[in-house]
DNA sequence: GCGGACTTTCAGGAATGTCTGAAATCTCGA
DNA sequence: TCGAGATTTCAGACATTCCTGAAAGTCCGC
């Protein structure tokens, strides 16, 4: 196997960069690039050897990435080794990445939240506080369930809704729903 | 000043944890989270002594702090110090940190992404990997146009439209527009 | 149940990142 | 211009995370 062309490198080199600016380690987010860019599913060795990474590191790598169900297994014949291989479709990528840090991030942050929001305040300071933390609790709560909503459109009409873009906001006015009456401010 | 109430402590413990898995420092975090359930502006001092940093640490972060455009200076009369404090409104700091994190990150990405699509492939293998990287980018550019777009929606329309959720398509269906004809799949 | 191909684990050294106190700098009133 | 209060900078101590090679583990055909 040959080493790098220049455009993979310069792609790896990106991502394992922006890998580490968001909580993921350097080695995880380049190997990652490199699944990504491959024609072909890899094997771990190839991975160090393009990567020149030892092996126990590309084991490890491969694991995490395994744990945030991000890359897919396959088995050729007559190999006992395991390839790796990234979805094609970046759309399912991120999807999955949405639902793993929810999992891991979101949720525990949620239920922080939510005993914190049962407590007696015992103070003036502590009132606030809540008040606050109620704030953040039902934004993110909003979201969440609108993530929901939004996973279960096919891609075809989400890819159509998004080029919309603002216009949504005009169709809308249409559907006799109280144009913004009332309406809880905040 | 007294020290810190448990609900308020366990609210700024919760945050650091969460900031440092998304590459802010773990101190930001902290810092942050105390200055947004503070009922008021809180100065430098206050937050070493609440959160027992040193004097200098907290100076950093709060550096930081401001770099991302996080918190307001506010200045009392007949007090030279600053005092600092996070917008009350939770959509407005995320909307501050997602605007933030696209001009640092990723802008970044998309420029190297273009680059990448005017260079020729020397290979088969660079044919497939710009395809793959096309792909990535065309994800991105559609998710932040649409991202702008959504920005200028006023925040009780936007409210409403998420609380939609899914039957946003519904609508969608009415403006004539070829209902989800072939079907992606999925 | 043996041998060999492949993978994972793990202790500890290397590299990176964080935090501190001391000193420098800034700022404003007198 | 001075000086006191307030803030920032920075070198190095400290802590954490990452990476490696060696050793152990797993799996399968025979």
């Amino acid at each position: 196997m040959t080493s790098l062309s220049p455009l993979v490198r310069s792609f790896v080199a990106h991502f394992g960069e922006m890998g580490s600016r968001w909580g993921i380690n350097r080695t995880v987010g380049q190997i990652y690039a490199l699944i990504f860019v491959a024609p072909v599913p890899l094997n771990a060795d190839d991975i160090a050897e393009k990567l020149e990474f030892s092996r126990s590191n590309v084991s490890m790598g491969l694991k995490e990435l395994q744990a945030w169900r991000l890359v897919n297994l396959r088995h050729q014949s007559g190999d006992r080794r395991e390839y790796f291989e990234a979805p094609s479709d970046v759309w399912e990528i991120f999807r999955t990445l949405a639902e793993e840090r929810r999992r891991r991030e979101i949720e525990p942050t949620l239920s922080m939240l939510r005993n914190a929001l049962l407590e007696d305040p015992v103070s003036d300071e502590d009132r606030i506080a809540i008040e606050r933390m109620r704030g953040m609790h039902d934004l993110i709560e909003l979201t969440m369930t609108w993530f929901d909503d939004v996973q279960r459109i096919d891609q075809q009409t989400l890819s159509r809704l998004m080029k919309m873009g603002a216009k949504v906001q005009k169709v809308l006015e249409f559907t006799g729903r109280s144009p913004a009456q009332s309406g809880g401010k905040r």
